[in-house]
DNA sequence: CGTCCCTTTGAGATAGGTCAAATTCCGTGG
DNA sequence: CCACGGAATTTGACCTATCTCAAAGGGACG
């Protein structure tokens, strides 16, 4: 916050690509054997001196983090193909753990940093992820200040499904993996809460359910509207309005 | 968020030292000349294209980005010695503004890169910034996250008076160079919310106020009390808990 | 001395939290 | 294939922190 120099960060590369083989930042890990973690478990414990940097094969997990009052803070999701742990110094901030079973690649940061000697391609890969985390902290601050409950949670299940599904439309499934509760330590709500605003969804046909971690796009223009001004785009990512006509404010 | 590779992020140097010139990022700014703007100008905008980035050598910005409904968010503040605008690909993400008259040092990205093929170890103060700014940013989460209006405020001065005063004890006084309005769609509360929170803090002796800007603090104990759970740390920053003691739950 | 802007205070409205109970889901065993 | 039990989800009733709207200080500056 009024710590140094905490803004004026780019945007993300106008389409972001993040499939597991293909981009940036997997690649480096595409020849390491891969470890299972089953529901649950532990991938990486907050606290903990951090060694490796890890992709997430298959499978899904939360980053989390626990106060001293017993509040839990996720700060997100990683879903297949996801670099998470990228933190090459001192403690992870956030534990990492397992929401359904998954498989992991493990990279050591001694492996990482030895190949950007190599190829400074991929250091800068490193600091592009950085940077795109940044980007995404920062929408999720903007999340927290200005949204309403629903519209968080609108919001919540669009991204997500955008994760998921490349390209979200009416008769779209999103298929939730985290349970409610995470779903409300995330977004700073109760789990009463975000019921509550995914059964207004439904009663309003924005969305239908069949069981809580499924969920059909009923009226995506709708579901659109309620996220809030900070609109979730379509795959084509425009920079909204010219610099310059915000300036005359 | 739920987007690739949220956390697992390190803390950051134990010690942060952030003085205008001795340090990491600020050192390649010293030899630029320093240009001046007045409060209430901009020094960069959002969405223009990011070619510079910018150390503060006097005075308070703010970092922040209109909504399409008006609603302003302050990503955070920038004091002397803080260096922003780090990001060096596309566009900026928020703009800064002058809160004060202040004085800056600009450093274009042609420059700041080649100065990184010399030395790699200006590159990694730039990815160290990134990080450090990455770290702030989940501690402004959490803040936003689970806690109330009076602990957001509290909080909010004491980091800032960390952030001018290294050392805060009772009796030392605090600067809040920036308008209530600000405070609050920083810490996403409104201006009569925050205006309260300070009188509360002023009506139990906790701290008072020489005009708006100015308090002294009255009862360090009592305002690390009402900053949560979280706590602001003395000068001093321990990691708290090892690491192990959090396993069990 | 008045104007404008920022801050502070007051009174009432409301979104979201809390506590409690009903319901659904889903794995397990008969 | 069906019944059972614990966990997750959903719903309800009520309560409170914070927002909203409105108005009253206070300072700086012309």
């Amino acid at each position: 916050m009024y710590t140094s120099s905490q803004e004026c960060l780019r945007e993300p590369p106008s389409a972001p690509k993040r499939d597991a083989s293909t981009s940036s930042p997997g690649a480096v890990f595409t020849h390491r054997p891969a470890e299972s973690f089953a529901a649950g478990r532990v991938v990486c414990w907050e606290g903990d001196p951090s060694r490796d940097a890890f992709q997430l094969v298959e499978g899904s997990v939360r980053f989390c983090r626990v106060q001293i009052d017993g509040h839990r803070m996720i700060a997100g999701f990683g879903f297949a193909g996801d670099v998470f742990g990228l933190s090459y110094m001192e403690r992870y901030i956030f534990s990492a753990e397992a929401i359904t079973d998954c498989r992991v690649r493990r990279l050591s940061y001694a492996r990482l940093t030895a190949l950007s000697d190599n190829s400074s391609a991929d250091y800068a890969q490193i600091t592009e992820q950085l940077r795109q985390q940044l980007h995404e902290m920062q929408n999720q601050l903007l999340l927290m200040l200005h949204k309403s409950a629903d519209e968080r949670v609108a919001y919540f299940i669009m991204r997500v499904g955008q994760r998921l599904n490349r390209e979200l439309r009416n008769g779209s499934e999103i298929r939730l993996a985290m349970p409610r509760t995470d779903i409300a330590d995330h977004l700073g709500l109760t789990v009463e809460t975000v019921c509550r605003s995914i059964t207004r969804l439904k009663r309003d046909g924005v969305l239908a359910l069949n069981g809580p971690a499924r969920m059909t796009i009923k009226d995506i223009d709708a579901m659109r509207r309620r996220c809030g001004d900070e609109t979730v785009h379509g795959a084509d990512d425009h920079p909204g309005l010219p610099a310059a006509a915000r300036r005359a404010g």
